[in-house]
DNA sequence: CCAGACGTTGTT
DNA sequence: GTCTGG
DNA sequence: CCAGACGTTGTT
DNA sequence: GTCTGG
């Protein structure tokens, strides 16, 4: 799945990648976004700006925010079918700015976590769904969830979901409004196996409150003798 | 028809 | 908003 | 995703 | 065990 990823880039470097503008006053890089957090997103109603959503998608008829904590992804096997997401995959999709994200490896008892990359730290677009939400004092919620799939082999063995990385062409594809719901799936496809890279880093990511460039440093295990 | 639910992940 | 269960 | 918190009653 | 908070 995807619970925890970076978005590290300079915000010029963001805005010319995506040739959106940043609208939001304050924009932070994220070396550890984590779910409830306000992050950066691109929707179809306005693929001109970057702005800043909760992670934990709250569709509009919740009756509160709880189901937040349970909609951070979106499987793509499910997600024209399930009610919470049915709505958001045809008329409110949007693009995940992210340049990494992380998973965590069980071996035994211990929880190993691992950073994933692109072309070794490039910037890209994960496929996201996004809510409108407001709560009974009228006050608005704007949230999005991420959507995974079946991780490839090479990863596969840090843990068997990714999130569904759009290819570069893609992107625009995954905002258009004509699209069939198919046609939309088949957008949905691993990167190839050669583009993803990934290196452990240190425990230090595990808590979400924890942030900086010293979490994406590789640091290594030392488990009965052998290296991680 | 109305009422009630609506999600993901993991189980190394 | 949309589906399932009754 | 992981970390951290987690409850009610009555006031013998 | 299960939920909330980040």
């Amino acid at each position: 799945m995807c619970g925890r990823y970076t978005i590290t880039k300079k915000a010029e470097e963001i805005e010319k990648r995506f040739e959106a503008r940043i609208s939001a006053e304050s924009f932070e890089k994220k070396w550890n976004a984590a779910p409830s957090n306000l992050l950066p997103i691109i929707t179809n109603h306005e693929p001109q700006i970057i702005q800043q959503y909760k992670w934990g998608l709250i569709p509009g008829w919740a009756k509160d925010e709880a189901i937040g904590f349970n909609t951070i992804n979106a499987r793509v096997e499910s997600v024209t079918e399930k009610p919470a997401f049915k709505f958001a995959f045809t008329k409110q999709r949007c693009l995940v700015l992210a340049d990494g994200y992380y998973e965590w490896k069980k071996i035994g008892k211990e929880k190993i976590p691992y950073r994933i990359t692109l072309d070794d730290g490039a910037l890209f677009a994960m496929a996201g769904l996004w809510e409108k939400w407001t709560n009974p004092q009228g006050q608005i919620t704007h949230s999005f969830s991420v959507i995974t799939l079946p991780a490839p082999h090479k990863i596969a063995h840090i843990h068997d979901r990714m999130p569904a990385i759009l290819s570069r062409i893609n992107e625009q594809h995954w905002l258009e409004n004509d699209l069939s719901d198919d046609e939309r799936i088949e957008l949905l496809q691993p990167p190839a196996e050669k583009y993803l890279g990934f290196y452990s880093v240190s425990k230090q990511v595990n808590s979400a409150t924890n942030e900086g460039p010293d979490l994406i440093k590789p640091h290594n295990y030392s488990v009965q003798g052998s290296l991680f």
